[in-house]
RNA sequence: GCGAGGGUGGCGGAAUUGGUAGACGCACCAGACUUAGGAUCUGGCGCCUUACGGUGUGGGGGUUCGACUCCCCCCUCUCGCACCA
């Protein structure tokens, strides 16, 4: 072949892509066995939703996860990089409904199609420990794992306000209801008594967040959300005696210090105490009307509605344990049923809330600690005064400050026997109950005689039931179905009730990173051999929208098998990568704004290692990735400009070693291949920057073309053209797996190219014999110098002064001083 | 309001410990090869200026021989939480 035949000729992706991804098939290059002899590595992304076809963002999430893996390998790791399918959830129902099918089927088949999309990127998964989690021989396991936490006491049931979707006719959790509104069919959600069944999650509130520390290779924001989330608080809880009357509010508070301002009580208008405190007053009418009408404006507020605060009087008092003074009752729309006790001491000197009220029903304001001894005036205070201080108007507790006062104050109610030190938290416990069809039967059956008991572990699985009912319905919800219903009780053998919930979706992800460990293992929900072998994951990598739940979830999950004995790990995820999403247009990608582009079309029209290289080049993995079409095209272009540069050069076979005469030239390419290596490989060790990897490829290759471009006639640089294009092969390989194999065959190597060692750095031949030395004049840019890269301060200095381009803006002027920084800069000023 | 992270050419994005701002890519401009080019190759490309030079990393101030980088104030964008007592 000539070089004007291949000037502008273009790789045959589609052929080599199917011949790679043929040949990984064949040789089942990616199945892995735990091997003691090399380090393990164990590298994860999140797994998909069978939506039906897979989308720009698990193209970039799953291109992220497969140069990990491949890298890790190269670098001589065992490396576990598995796949599978969350393949239970509500859109399956839906498309069945639709489509008059199951929603087995649908999913089925989605999972079938996306296998295929995702082999046809190439990725380097072992297949053979795929997962579906709608599959019995999973959920069976789940069950199992639900049994042990029923017996220990992390599972039960209890009966709550849930969010309840009318036409959906089911529960939904609170990340599905979107303003209000169910995320499916935009119909309003109504809050709904039920009964459900509930992990109890706030068990491991204090290690959740104390185990945050450990974490160290995950992202500060993921970090700091889940401390958000669990929201411990330190304070005091105490009581506060109604004046005549038997009963006491008990409240929390994280600001102990401030009890001596306390002017009122507020409460919330669900509180139990309400109607002890109202039945019977003159006013009880109005105060029962105006519950009703704070609580129906509570429904009806959006999240982004400002809520003016607003109260009654319940007539009543309560008594102040701390000074006996007695402070007015309200019902107050700002406090929560939901946390805390329900009531609130309000201190509206140090409270914004409190002081804001205080302002509007004119109660008394009463500051007791003062910041930096400025006196606060009640009269002309226009807020509330937050920060910590001194004590005053605290009786025996005056003269201290803030946190030396807390102390004694909580000390004090402990030693009297009305309240003491505690901790709330802002964690709840997890309802994992769904009305829902699609999703892991949750093992339980209904006695009349003997309550709740649980599916003996040898009557497992509880399946889920797949035929249709007489109207061809294939997934009305259990509690529609006769058949699943009726059963017998465990315990007495006599007419019993199936639990008809199924479990929430997250459940089934919250362990299958440890199931892939041992997904055919058929003893136990886990192997603890392989498990420990090969947990904890040494990098997770998803987007942010999981950092809370399903991030949650799994660290909980981790606990809790660690604490049934599966695990010997405290966290399931050494390093978490938090992808950015692909947005085109300034928006994410939605069907809505019509800005999707399918991978499907993209690798017909590229083929997949373009793909995966924009994706990977456009931007750092953790910042979102704008899609550029012709930056897809410039990917394109480079591949090409390496193939046609390979095939153009046939002489590239011979493998030569490098001697020791080189050209000028052939010493730079020499020294720009290593220290191209050098920066490679840094950039995917840093936080796996690839899109700085790659254009630091990019730049060996433009000096290896224009190098050979001018000099291609002299043989004796071919030895430094071929290390060169070896290096870059192999730097990219994890990158452009199908190309970089391709390419290293057409060199005439017959090992597999993932068989090469990653390159070494040889930091002799990166070194610079001459370096360019910038010359400043008072911080001005006025020369540059080429030396020796051993030259000396005193040499460069005088070689600085003497330089003409200096000289105009030295001349005249008194010389102060020079500034030399070694192999950098020369900075003299006048 | 609170918390976190950003603001660098027309665009995506680079810049060890403060030391050549704009690597790499896209777009654009000019040229080459062509019947043609939306292929390919070569060169140019922050802004102002014919040039010399000046100026420039959201704005203002400071430290320094030297600041995208450090300090103070302000503006703005994105994300998360949102009456949590």
């Amino acid at each position: 072949m000539t070089t004007s035949q291949t000037s502008n000729s273009k790789y045959d992706y589609k052929a080599i892509e199917e011949k790679w991804q043929k040949n990984w098939k064949d040789t089942d290059k990616y199945k892995t066995r735990e091997d003691e002899n090399k380090e393990k590595y164990y590298v994860l992304e999140m797994f998909p939703y069978p939506s039906g076809r897979i989308h720009m963002g698990h193209v970039r999430n799953y291109s992220i996860g497969d140069v990990v893996a491949r890298y890790k390998r190269m670098r001589g790791f065992n490396v576990l990089h598995p796949m599978g399918w969350d393949a239970f959830g509500l859109p399956a129902e839906n498309a069945a409904q639709k489509n008059n099918s199951h929603p087995a089927a649908w999913t089925y088949s989605n999972i079938d199609y996306m296998r295929n999309q995702l082999q046809q990127l190439g990725l380097s998964y072992d297949w053979g420990r795929e997962i579906a989690t709608c599959n019995p021989k999973y959920y069976t396991w789940e069950q199992i794992l639900f049994l042990e936490m029923y017996k220990k006491g992390i599972v039960y049931q209890k009966t709550t306000t849930v969010n309840w979707c009318e036409s959906c006719q089911t529960v939904l959790a609170n990340e599905q209801v979107i303003e209000g509104l169910c995320w499916r069919c935009d119909q309003a959600i109504h809050p709904r008594k039920m009964n459900g069944w509930f992990f109890k999650i706030t068990d491991y509130a204090e290690e959740l967040l104390s185990d945050l520390d450990k974490l160290t290779g995950w992202p500060e924001k993921v970090l700091t959300m889940q401390r958000n989330w669990i929201g411990k608080s330190t304070g005091l809880s105490c009581d506060f005696q109604l004046d005549g009357m038997d009963e006491k509010i008990a409240i929390f508070t994280t600001r102990p210090d401030t009890i001596f301002g306390v002017t009122f009580m507020s409460i919330a208008p669900e509180h139990p105490l309400v109607d002890t405190l109202i039945s019977g007053s003159d006013k009880e009418n109005d105060i029962r009307n105006f519950i009703t009408e704070i609580l129906a404006e509570k429904q009806q507020q959006g999240p982004e509605d400002e809520q003016i605060k607003k109260g009654i009087f319940t007539g009543k008092y309560c008594i102040n344990p701390y000074n006996g003074e007695k402070v007015p009752v309200y019902i107050a729309n700002f406090v929560l049923i939901e946390y805390g006790t329900g009531a609130v001491m309000a201190v509206p000197a140090h409270d914004e809330r409190d002081f804001e009220f205080a302002r509007t029903y004119d109660l008394p304001i009463k500051p007791v600690v003062i910041p930096d001894g400025i006196q606060l005036d009640p009269q002309t205070m226009e807020n509330a005064s937050t920060v910590p201080g001194l004590l005053i108007n605290s009786g025996e507790f005056n003269g201290l400050e803030t946190e030396e006062a807390k102390k004694a104050i909580i000390h004090h109610a402990e030693t009297h026997g009305f309240g003491k030190a505690h901790i709330t938290y802002r964690l709840r416990d997890w309802g994992i109950s769904r009305q829902r069809y699609w999703g892991a039967p949750i093992p339980m059956v209904h006695c009349d005689s003997c309550g709740v008991q649980p599916v003996p572990v040898e009557q497992l699985p509880v399946v889920l039931p797949d035929d249709a009912d007489a109207s061809g319905a294939t997934c009305q919800p259990l509690h529609q179905r006769e058949s699943f219903i009726a059963t017998t009780c465990p315990a007495c053998g006599k007419a019993a009730r199936r639990e008809t919930d199924t479990m929430d979706t997250f459940v089934e992800s919250s362990w299958y990173f440890a199931r892939y460990t041992c997904p055919r293992f058929t003893d136990a929900p886990l192997d603890k051999e392989k498990a420990s072998h090969w947990l904890p994951v040494d990098q997770y990598i998803g987007g942010v929208e999981h950092a809370i739940l399903h991030l949650l979830y799994s660290r909980f999950f981790t606990k809790v098998l660690r604490d049934l004995g599966y695990l010997d790990i405290d966290e399931p995820f050494t390093n978490l990568l938090t992808q950015g999403m692909v947005i085109k247009d300034g928006a994410k990608m939605s069907k809505s704004k019509g800005n999707v582009v399918d991978p499907h079309d993209l690798i017909t029209e590229y083929g997949a290692d373009t793909v995966r290289l924009f994706s990977l080049f456009a931007a750092p993995p953790e910042k979102d990735l704008e899609w550029n079409a012709q930056g897809v095209e410039g990917c394109s272009r480079f591949l090409n400009r390496v193939y046609r540069f390979i095939i153009s050069r046939p002489e590239l076979k011979e493998d030569n070693a490098i001697g020791s005469e080189l050209s000028e030239s052939g010493r730079a390419l020499h020294r720009k291949t290593h220290q191209t290596i050098k920066r490679f490989t840094e950039n995917i060790e840093n936080n796996f920057h690839f899109n700085t990897a790659i254009s630091a490829g990019m730049e060996l290759f433009n000096s290896m073309n224009s190098l050979t471009d001018s000099e291609k006639q002299e043989p004796a640089e071919t030895p430094v053209v071929l290390e060169a294009i070896k290096s870059l092969l192999i730097l990219l390989s994890p990158m452009v797996p199908h190309f970089c194999a391709e390419m290293w065959t057409q060199l005439g190597n017959n090992e597999s190219i993932e068989s090469e060692p990653w390159p070494q750095y040889d930091a002799e031949a990166a070194k610079e014999d001459l370096l360019t030395i910038v010359v400043q004049v008072v911080g001005k840019v006025r020369s540059r110098l080429q030396v020796p890269a051993d030259i000396e301060d005193e040499e460069l200095k005088a070689m600085a002064l003497a330089d003409p381009n200096v000289l105009r803006f030295i001349e005249g002027k008194e010389l102060k001083k020079t500034i030399v920084v070694k192999k950098k800069l020369v900075n003299i000023v006048v």
